[in-house]
DNA sequence: GAGTGGTCTAGACCACAGG
DNA sequence: CTGTGGTCTAGACCACTCC
């Protein structure tokens, strides 16, 4: 542990934070190996110049993360690899975010309409309230289609054009409008493909298709968006990490 | 905000814990309703004879379960609905504990195996080692099958019978050994049922079928536990509850 | 301007792990 | 026993939101 931090007191950025980004930094590459014992908070906190509870704030931040693990007696480890670049809320951001980079967008159509049972329920609207529904191809880089999207937004969140959805992804787009995304119920299954859905993704009718329905609630737990997807199974698989609460 | 809330200094349970327990008693009660303003945290601290730090842990530990959020200069709110009873791994739950309770579990193998590529990569052992396979069918209440459980685990951790698998679960068991699942990290995706996988879960030949790779790791980091798992779609999906970090 | 959460300090005592 | 993290206190100043 003979690392060297620096806190800069002048900078707006939060002391925990700041030693939290150099902390996880130095972990990422490999400058504290898996297994090291970080070396008691309170000598740190000293040597950093900072109180203790900012240091095990900082720390917090990581154990959160999975990143270290504390004992008591102990002190504080660095995890053992592998539990790293946790590819976080792969389905989602991929979904959702995709800044027009890797996989391209195609928008399929744009429409208002009267939400459907299942989508009312979701939004928590009744039924036959209006809608926008939009709908979306991902491909790979303008070739083979990945998967169907399909969404449901309230109609006083944003407006959505072609250009738009095409360019930027519908994340951002709601980040932009002022939503702030907090938490997302998903549920993943699989089917088989219909003639319908099979044309669409170039598939043969009867090939398997990984489904996902999610539906996104903002900062105040208001449903603002509810998606149905089909994704091709030879192209796509869901990977996600998870950490266990005791 | 004229509920009571009790602090009892005598327990050997945390303060902060115990008010975030009463705190989300309350709330899952209806006794707070989605909306309702907290109150600012230095009177609420006055209130209960804590100090602010230790009402902020409070609180923090139900923003992190997605209960409350906060708002600098607004004030914290219970968040509206729905964010509920997050069936937080119900994927890994469902899969690992089961206490022999709802779906029934059949073992069908427990083998000692030289591990092939794919599971020695994933529990970071030289391809060959020698390990323990474990194959299970869960069923309902002893009618359909559900799923196919393949796992491999590390031959040190600990031993397996038939009788404690169909009895408590795996997840259990290995708590039990002394092993705290502490992360896992997840692959699902989809694929048509070879006639094998047919006949093993009563469907067709081509019917869809869930997969999942999983790999647990335990507090330190070791990966303690590989599975390979096949669903039917007809059957299952998974559900599951994301928070999004800003 | 008033009120809120966000951050930070400098201490303190306790519970648990290990030799 | 010593050393560690776990908890807790009583203050302080700042940044932000809303009126």
């Amino acid at each position: 542990m003979d690392l060297t931090f620096s806190i800069d007191r002048g900078s707006p950025v939060p002391l925990y934070f700041q030693l939290s980004q150099q902390l996880e930094a130095a972990i990422e590459h490999g400058e504290l190996l898996p297994g090291t014992l970080l070396g008691n908070e309170i000598d740190l906190a000293g040597r950093l110049g900072l109180s203790r509870p900012t240091v095990r704030q900082a720390i917090q931040v990581l154990v959160d993360k999975g990143l270290l693990v504390r004992r008591r007696g102990v002190g504080t480890q660095v995890v053992h690899s592998r539990v790293r670049r946790p590819l976080e809320l792969s389905s989602l951001y991929d979904d959702l975010e995709s800044a027009g980079q890797r996989p391209a967008t195609r928008v399929l159509s744009i429409e208002e309409t009267e939400a459907p049972a299942e989508v009312a329920a979701a939004l928590g609207l009744a039924e036959g309230t209006p809608v926008r529904r939009v709908e979306r191809l991902r491909l790979t880089h303008g070739e083979d289609p990945i998967a169907r999207l399909r969404n449901y937004l309230p109609l006083d969140l944003l407006t959505l054009t072609h250009a738009d959805l095409e360019a930027t992804g519908l994340y951002r787009l709601m980040r932009a409008a002022g939503t702030t995304l907090h938490s997302a119920r998903q549920s993943i299954g699989a089917k088989a493909a219909t003639a319908t859905e099979a044309a669409a993704l170039a598939e043969e009718p009867g090939a398997p298709l990984l489904t996902m329905q999610r539906t996104a609630f903002d900062d105040t737990g208001r449903a603002v968006e509810y998606g149905t997807h089909l994704y091709r199974a030879s192209r796509y698989a869901f990977e996600l990490q998870l950490l266990i609460r005791p």
